[in-house]
DNA sequence: GTGAAAGCGCTAACAG
DNA sequence: CTGTTAGCGCTTTCAC
């Protein structure tokens, strides 16, 4: 079983030093033409591959970010994932995944463990935004000069990078949207509290209802948890009220998913019966025909964005005493499930 | 900005020698429960993690394994990572992902990369099976002493240990069905055939159809790739065949968006008008009632089986001649779309 | 433009 | 049980 050849055998191969051999690979400093030559005919010849621990612990830094996802398999992240790992690579920056499934605890031990790595910066969608421990240790990277840059969620301090999107906004004309083509009773099935995207969506929604002197009834306002069960008991609870309301907004896809279970047990046509606006464009609905309206926005692009964000942090020595908070934008997408019922079939 | 702590600091802080740190923090050898107390105290006051580059470097080995996958953003894909973290977790491993975007070039840019970060192991489910240039570079690994284990696709080549699904049984049972409830016109939409899945899907459809004495009409077995828009465009045709099938096969989840794409434009109900049986379940379908019938599978457990499987090598150093091939079932879940039409709709 | 040599932080003999 | 020391492979002064 061959080893990997180290600098030295390169050195040999080529008759010059090891320093020169460094020179060459790193295109750090002037080398001869000829020796520029022979270096990588050795390189070549030996199938030479510089050893990044060892160039790590030289330089102490090194080439990878730490990227912090709460839930791998929804397709939200695994978007988001897409646009992460597109910059990366553009950038040269290798990425170590890790994830927390939405538990605390694992988030803890995740970010623990990657203070092994070195890593030049770290991208993470947190659990929660109320949690110590994880804000400890994120305030301990910064203070290492490790960037971090939250993604989607935020957490209780203006200290990090982020980027999010323009949700309060989004929902506001979403729900404006609604209210202009003659939605009054509209309800809200909403995110967990304790996450700025559940948290800036319910707010759009209030704001909208607010604006166009509006109530805000407590049996429209269902808490959700952006999961799909939940969602579709509330969804159940809202359609068997006995008031209920022509139209829901849904604060993300799964909670969507919920909503349109429930309609399906119930025969209710979105657009037809029952008005329904998500947050976050589904693509496979489209493909089914289902004529869903959404406020979207560019989720890889959000990846694309963190990781360029990091750049800039990396590239710029200077740590800023505020993190920038980078805004995204969002749009309302019409596709007809926003009509109102021709007639009262609730 | 203050630095990590390393292992001299702890040393000195605790009155020790480094070893003796070194010996405490591996557990490597036994070490008094005074020097043991102190070095862990000091540990716990400097907050000190060691520099996985420097450990890395000394003992050249790591604790990393480098995962590369096709298309990220697909849910069998991230299902896959998701199984993948969750027991590389499990044994202390940490994940270097890597996309390919189904790019050969960038595929083998990438095992270039990988090579510099001296890891333990590489999961990877290859852009194609034909591809001599991957090839190569997973052989290289190899022979280094880092095993590779492919997932779900595999290579013309033995050597490696495999984790793969028993594809070809499972569409077998799949067509075996459609035809006992009594169709005869069935098709296929195949995937690549470049891939094994791709291959050994149809030849689980053509086994079933020649078991059963029915022809293997060129009509019915259309050309797909696994992507949405051709799947669409091939449905749409055997639908507008003179002679149009009973059944369709689509042989995988992006396949049977497309085909229910066309059914949609076209009017046509699953398991009415038309029988549609896929391969790979699709969790969203059952939350909008859609009674799809499929050839399933446990998609983490095949991440965390490959995961499984390169643990094993990693801790027996013998390398077996041959790859072991690990085949994990598929099982035939009907839910009603595959019933014969009741009249010809068609 | 080039080479010698001093680390980077850690592990693993080897002596004690 | 403990400490000393020689690397691991590379980058980076510092002389030449």
């Amino acid at each position: 079983m061959k080893q990997e050849a180290n600098i030295y055998e390169i050195a040999k191969e080529a008759g010059v030093s090891i320093a020169t051999v460094s020179r060459v690979i790193n295109h750090s400093s002037a080398v001869s033409e000829k020796n520029k030559r022979r270096v990588l005919a050795a390189v070549e010849k030996l199938n030479y591959v510089p050893n990044n621990a060892a160039r790590s612990l030289s330089t102490s830094t090194s080439t990878s970010v730490g990227v912090v996802i709460p839930d791998i398999s929804n397709p939200f992240f695994s978007q988001l994932l897409q646009g992460i790992t597109l910059a990366s690579d553009e950038m040269g920056l290798n990425i170590f995944l890790f994830g927390t499934n939405e538990n605390s605890e694992r988030e803890h031990k995740v970010l623990d463990s990657m203070r092994e790595h070195r890593l030049r910066g770290v991208i993470i969608t947190p659990v929660s935004a109320e949690d110590g421990e994880t804000l400890r240790r994120l305030h301990n990277f910064e203070a290492r000069g490790i960037p971090v840059v939250l993604l989607d969620r935020e957490v209780d301090s203006t200290a990090f990078d982020r980027v999010v999107t323009a949700d309060d906004e989004g929902v506001f004309l979403a729900v404006n949207e609604l209210i202009r083509i003659g939605h009054r009773r509209i309800a809200i099935i909403t995110g967990p509290e304790a996450s700025r995207p559940g948290r800036e969506r319910l707010r759009g929604y209030c704001r909208s209802m607010e604006a166009h002197g509006l109530p805000l009834r407590d049996e429209y306002i269902r808490k959700g948890n952006f999961m799909v069960q939940c969602a579709y008991e509330q969804a159940l609870v809202l359609c068997s009220l006995p008031e209920p309301p022509t139209a829901i907004f849904s604060s993300n896809n799964m909670t969507t998913y919920g909503c349109l279970k429930a309609f399906g047990e119930l025969g209710l046509r979105i657009g037809e019966d029952i008005a329904l606006v998500g947050f976050d464009d589904i693509e496979e609905l489209r493909w089914l025909n289902y004529n869903l309206s959404v406020v979207s926005r560019d989720v890889p692009k959000m990846g694309e964005q963190a990781m360029r964000h990091l750049m800039r942090r990396l590239e710029n020595e200077i740590r800023p005493e505020h993190g920038t908070r980078t805004c995204l934008p969002t749009e309302l997408i019409l596709r007809g499930s926003e009509c109102l019922p021709k007639k009262k079939t609730l």
